[in-house]
DNA sequence: CGCAGTTTTGATTCATCTCAATTTGTGTGG
DNA sequence: CCACACAAATTGAGATGAATCAAAACTGCG
């Protein structure tokens, strides 16, 4: 993991154990982008705590006091929602440099749970005080809204999947997802560790998980992928954007 | 309607024709929410000019360059999304004191359309102005935040239904919401007109025109409701509510 | 009054769920 | 380090809910 490589060239001393935005590599993913380097050393001012999480560990859960938001350091995540009646519905999988929490902010509760999928660290932001130094720092305002927006245009991209896309191209469309993330975080677009299990992918596609896996099964005999179990190595990237067009009209 | 009697009491005059936060009847749904009187005057300044739309016509569209938010002040939208292969999906409905446009703020382009389903009418609020107006009040800060952390839980609420529900469910769920918009804005939890077709309400939860029409008759049938077109009313809430409790695992 | 758009209803097809059995992988304790 | 138990993933066969195709009825607009 080169990851680990980037962080043994930065001595650990104090100041690290409370934060460093200014260090981070994820930086230019994460809350800081934009911001100044005065800018930044407010923002790490802020920054409370690191938070470890061993896999498995919850986050946060839902109806929890909303205090904070997360901005993932390393590891994954994912979010779900329990409704009264006992559903559940995966809402997103988390990856270093993305924001969790928001979903609390309308309410001062979370409405939903936060689950590392894999030993993960995330760094905790003061909800309070972010919206103090937000009205001071105009460009940390501006990009937080920037961050909530996009958070509604994922989610609407995930209601045009749910609604309108049949299995195979929702799970060739959250492959083509994820290896784009991982690309813009340094690493192989083409080969990666699925954190989550074929139950979780179904939840989040709207799908069953035998229904996963025969998508998953039918991509490699058609030799857009090779998959073992949760290592995926894409070996025809176009050609699993080419299940998305062809044919038009399902429910949508 | 309750409306036109409260808008009659207030004469009309030329700060009338600007806006009027202070004196509109959505204003404890609306942004100035929790704001001091002093502080929706300041609003008010703020907010532009109202822009009336009849049936039909857009409000914005995708890539049109994003300036403002809107607050319905009366009539009924949609907002959809078109993808690149031709898929369309409705993602939300807006009724009266409901925000639209916060889409176009994490890339300042709008990434659906918005259109009008009747004559309609909008609070014009350009965004760098109220970033400024919430950057010194504290409250329509907090507020705004609120706003767009409702919107994501709401999405949240919508994946639930298009990854989880089948189709009378989902029905079911849909008529719910509209009550209770409904009644929240002091119309009648059980008689109201749809606004938008059957394929409009297939698009939003993932269905088509037939299934929907078919649900609905569905639930005439069993007493739940009565429909005539575009006219509904609800003869049996609890029933309704019932319809989404029993069978356990559908794909989630 | 007629026509276009919308809605309803029916018959059939098909994608995905369900149920079930098997294989593979993982972690734990002897 | 192996064996066992348990969790996760695969695969098959059959059931089912929603899509599709098609036609008829209704609505409202010009």
């Amino acid at each position: 993991m080169r990851e680990n490589v980037k962080l043994k060239l930065v001595p650990l001393n104090v100041s690290q154990l409370k934060s460093a935005c200014a260090q981070c590599n994820m930086r230019e993913l994460c809350l800081p982008f934009g911001l100044s380097d005065t800018e930044v050393d407010h923002l790490d001012n802020l920054v409370g705590a690191r938070r470890k999480l061993k896999r498995g560990q919850h986050l946060y859960r839902t109806a929890d006091r909303f205090e904070a938001i997360f901005a993932v350091k390393s590891g994954f995540f994912k979010t779900d929602v329990l409704s009264e009646d006992g559903r559940d519905q995966v809402t997103g999988f988390q990856m270093a440099g993305e924001i969790l929490g928001m979903d609390g902010i309308g309410t001062d509760l979370h409405s939903c749970n936060a689950v590392a999928l894999e030993d993960s660290e995330v760094c905790v932001i003061p909800f309070a005080e972010l919206e103090s130094l937000a009205s001071e720092i105009r460009t940390l305002q501006s990009h937080f809204h920037k961050v909530m927006s996009r958070e509604i245009v994922r989610d609407h991209g995930v209601m045009m999947l749910l609604g309108s896309m049949r299995a195979e191209e929702r799970l060739a469309t959250f492959l083509l997802n994820l290896s784009q993330r991982f690309t813009a975080r340094g690493y192989s677009p083409a080969e990666f560790h699925l954190r989550m299990t074929r139950e979780e992918i179904g939840s989040y596609l709207g799908l069953k998980l035998e229904t996963v896996s025969r998508a998953f099964s039918r991509f490699q005999e058609d030799g857009l992928i090779a998959v073992q179990q949760k290592h995926v190595r894409i070996l025809n990237i176009p050609g699993l954007q080419k299940v998305l067009a062809p044919r038009r009209n399902y429910p949508g």
